[in-house]
DNA sequence: CTCCTAAACTTCGTATACGATTTCGTACAT
DNA sequence: ATGTACGAAATCGTATACGAAGTTTAGGAG
C-alpha cells in the first residue's frame, strides 16, 4: 500500500489527464479552436500518449473535443450555433431537473437558494461577471442537486461544463439580464415553496434559461450591425 | 490511396472496435453484467489492447459500460432502476426532440409515420415483440428525425441504445400496452397535422413513454408478488 | 508570377513489453 | 470445520517503438 507521491493526485495516470484537460476546457486555459497534440500534452504532463488518448476519447464522447484521425484533437464549440444548441439543451435538462428535485426540497435547501439569490442581487452593482456567473450556478445547484434520476443529473453537468467552454472565448454577458434573472429566481423560489405542480415548475425553470439565451441572440444580432 | 482490405470496414481499428462492441452490447450479444476483459475482446478482433481501451473509454462515456481501475470494464444496467431512470431521461428527450422536429415535419413524414403505424397495428395479431420493437422505433425516429437541435438528437440515440442494451437481459414485454401504443401514435400524429403548439406535442410524446414505463413497472410489481 | 509535384515533417495508430494491482485457490494453523 | 496467510494467475496501466496517413513547404516548369 504504498502510495507513489504524497502529493500526486489519486487515480490512474489517464484519469488525471482526464481531469486536467477537462479542467483547462472548462476554465478556458484551452480556447474552443485550440489544437491538442496528444504528444504535446503527453510532454506537459510527463506521461506517454497512450493514457492521454483515452482521456481524449471520453472527452469526446462527452461533446467538449472533436477527434478526427490523423488530424488530430481540437477544442469543440467554434460553430456560434454551438452555442444555441447547447444553451436550448442545457434549458430542457435543467427545467426537467429542477422538477424532479423541488418536491424533494426542504426548508433549509429553499433558504440557502434564497441566501445565494440575495448575494446575486448585492452583485448586481459593482458588476462582477466571474462572480455572477459562480453564484447563479450555485443557486441552480441547489435547485436541482436532489434530483433522484442520475442521468439527468449528468447531463446537468455536461452542459454546463460545455457551457463554460463555450463561454470561456465568446464571453459577453448580458448585465440587462441580470437584474430580470434574480427576479427570476425569487419567482421560481416561491414557486416551489407553494409546492406547484412539477409541470409549472419545469416550465418556468425552462424559461428562465431560454430568456437568458434570447438576451443574448438579440445583443449578439446588435453587435453583429453594429 | 491504397485501401487496406476491400471488405474491411472503414476508419481506425479503435473505432471499428468501438462499433462492435457497441453493436453487441446493443443486440444484447454482451448483456449487462457481462464482464469486458481487454485481452480477450483484443483476440477476437485480432488486434492489440490499445485500440480496445479507446473504445472502452467512449463507451464508459455514453454510460453503456463501467469501467474500473485494476478490476475491468463491465456491460453496464444490472440495477432495476436503471430502466426507470433511462426511460425517464429518454421520455424527457425524446418529447422535446419530438416537439422540435414537429414544425418541420411535411406531409410525407406524416404519411410515412402513419405507414409505419399501420403496421404496427397490423403487427397486433401474431404478436412479435422484435418486429414491434423494431417498427416502433422506425414510426418515433420519423418523428423527430427533423429536429434541428443535434445535442439533443445524439441523446435520443443513447437513450434508445441504453434502452436496447437494458432490455436485452430483462425483456418482458407489455401486449397490453400495444393497442393503446398505436393510439396514441395516431393521437401524436393528428396533434402534429393540427400544427398544436409545441408544449402540447411535447407533452403528449412525454406521457406516451410515462406510460409504457408505467405499465412496465406494473407489471414488473405483479410479477414479484406472484 | 503562378501552378504543379515531390519530399520532408508532423501527427496520429497500434503492436509489443514490462510493471503494478487485484483476485482466486490452496495450504496451514487454530 | 473455519479463518487466515501466502503464492500463483489473471488483468489492468503505461512506456516505448515503429508504421501509416495527412499537411506543409521547397523547388522547378510553364
Amino acid at each position: 500500500m504504498a502510495e507513489a507521491v504524497p502529493g500526486a493526485p489519486a487515480g490512474s495516470k489517464s484519469e488525471q489527464a482526464y481531469a486536467l484537460i477537462k479542467a483547462r476546457i472548462v476554465e478556458g486555459t484551452y480556447s474552443p479552436g485550440h489544437r491538442l497534440v496528444l504528444a504535446r500534452i503527453a510532454g506537459d504532463l510527463g506521461v506517454s500518449v497512450v493514457p492521454i488518448r483515452e482521456a481524449i476519447r471520453r472527452l469526446e464522447a462527452e461533446g467538449l473535443v472533436t477527434f478526427e484521425r490523423n488530424i488530430g484533437a481540437t477544442v469543440a464549440g467554434i460553430d456560434p450555433t454551438e452555442y444555441l444548441y447547447t444553451m436550448q439543451t442545457l434549458s430542457i435538462i435543467e427545467g426537467a431537473a429542477t422538477a424532479l428535485s423541488s418536491p424533494l426540497l426542504g426548508a433549509a435547501d429553499i433558504a440557502r437558494a434564497r441566501g445565494v439569490n440575495e448575494q446575486l442581487r448585492a452583485c448586481l452593482k459593482d458588476f462582477d461577471p466571474v462572480r455572477f456567473t459562480r453564484l447563479n450556478q450555485e443557486f441552480h445547484s441547489v435547485l436541482f442537486e436532489h434530483c433522484p434520476n442520475p442521468h439527468i443529473l449528468d447531463l446537468v453537468h455536461r452542459g454546463w461544463n460545455r457551457l463554460a467552454s463555450l463561454r470561456s472565448s465568446t464571453f459577453r454577458f448580458v448585465p440587462g439580464r441580470a437584474t430580470e434573472s434574480v427576479d427570476e429566481h425569487e419567482a421560481l423560489l416561491r414557486l416551489i415553496e407553494s409546492q406547484a405542480d412539477a409541470d409549472a415548475i419545469e416550465k418556468a425553470a425552462r424559461l428562465h434559461r431560454s430568456a437568458t439565451l434570447d438576451a443574448y441572440l438579440a445583443q449578439s444580432s446588435a453587435a453583429d450591425s453594429s
